[in-house]
DNA sequence: ACCTGAACACCGTTCAAGT
DNA sequence: ACCTGAACACCGTTCAAGT
């Protein structure tokens, strides 16, 4: 049996997944700015350099977690409900999964493209948008608009302090001069942030309802 | 004359929006990855350092770009149109604005929130929305929407090879797979990046303009 | 008061070397 | 074949010093 030891080549200590969940567990504990090859690294028991042998980039790094995480989306669409339901119930899973690791927001922007996952997601709503009767052109402006909004939402909801201390700044703001906005301001500190997601998700599928939607 | 010369305080020889100027022809030029301290110290003939004492951070100088790039959108609704024509009219001066420097779009979503362009932008907004007879829960959902749609459909637009090589990728997939997104994608490239953008907000005001919106 | 250059503590990544 | 440590070319930022 010696024979086989020999020759037997250094089996991989590594695995993309491995390397994904140590990326991720970085991320989670030290924030989007702590995740370095070096912290990832470590985190695996491995040497700096030694990352090197299983990911040519700290791009491709970035790349495995994006996909680990949207890889946790569903992209089955749901058994029943109306197209708009059944659209929203699809929407609502990218925003728990990402929403679930709030570092990897500023990471999905550059890595979504890639995502096996988000093509199968896409896929499914692109399926319920020709269900819904849209033609061509239709389902490619409802379905970039379906990207655009969740994207951005995700984003206000988690970059930036607009969502919790800005909303406060701003219900704070100058009554003579930002009467409006004010107003608006205090009105979202009662609007919790689950309802105005939904909400706004809701707008944009009344509009693809609609049918047409002049440009 | 001399009293004055010897009590005169060395003039400064920057100003925040020198320093903005600069930071944006790095950007222009050199891309988000180029802008360093370094950089924008060399584009103004300084040293690296004279920068801090005009800027506390480089978060500060990220600061001042964005609203250098926000600050030339104009915040007053148009004088006439309907109230959807009047807000998509404010919501495409965002987008061209940013458009003319896709290199600021990373920085952007960090930064908007504490740019006095885009709450005057946003007070615009909110007012031409209460002329559409919204009530307060309602145009908290819609004024954030709005914002998520414009933030996700710029980024969707300049970042990630999603819109121009993406879109040929995709429209490649194995038919039998995806059959749905296929045809979308291949639909896509027929869409005019302007259409699109329009198209996406049309559906946005339309669901607006029907008023409620079950959450 | 304003500005500078050297230095420090980080990065990602190359390279030569070890088993 | 797989892994390592030293080294390089960058960052942002601190600090002591110059006018």
């Amino acid at each position: 049996m010696s024979y086989a030891v020999k020759a037997m080549p250094r089996p991989r200590s590594l695995t993309a997944e491995g390397i994904a969940a140590a990326a991720l567990a970085v991320l989670d504990r030290h924030g989007t700015g702590g995740l370095t090859m070096r912290a990832v690294a470590q985190e695996l028991g491995v040497s700096t350099m030694g990352l090197y042998r299983y990911v040519t980039d700290r791009e491709e790094l970035e790349g495995l977690v994006v996909e680990l995480v949207l890889g946790a989306v569903d992209p089955a669409p749901p058994a029943d409900g109306t197209w708009q339901e059944r659209i929203a119930a699809l929407v609502e899973r990218v925003r728990a999964a990402v929403g679930a690791h709030p570092a990897v927001v500023p990471l999905t922007m550059t890595h979504r493209h890639r995502s096996p996952a988000i093509l199968r997601w896409s896929e499914s709503v692109a399926g319920l948008l020709t269900e819904a009767g849209t033609d061509d052109r239709q389902r490619v402006v409802a379905l970039r608009g379906l990207l655009a909004y969740v994207i951005g939402a995700i984003q206000l909801e988690h970059l930036g302090p607009l969502a919790g201390a800005g909303t406060v700044a701003i219900a704070g703001l100058d009554p003579a001069e930002f009467p409006n906005l004010r107003a608006t301001a205090q009105a979202a500190r009662r609007v919790p942030a689950d309802e105005e997601f939904r909400g706004g998700l809701a707008l944009l599928l009344a509009g693809i309802g609609r049918r047409g939607a002049a440009t």
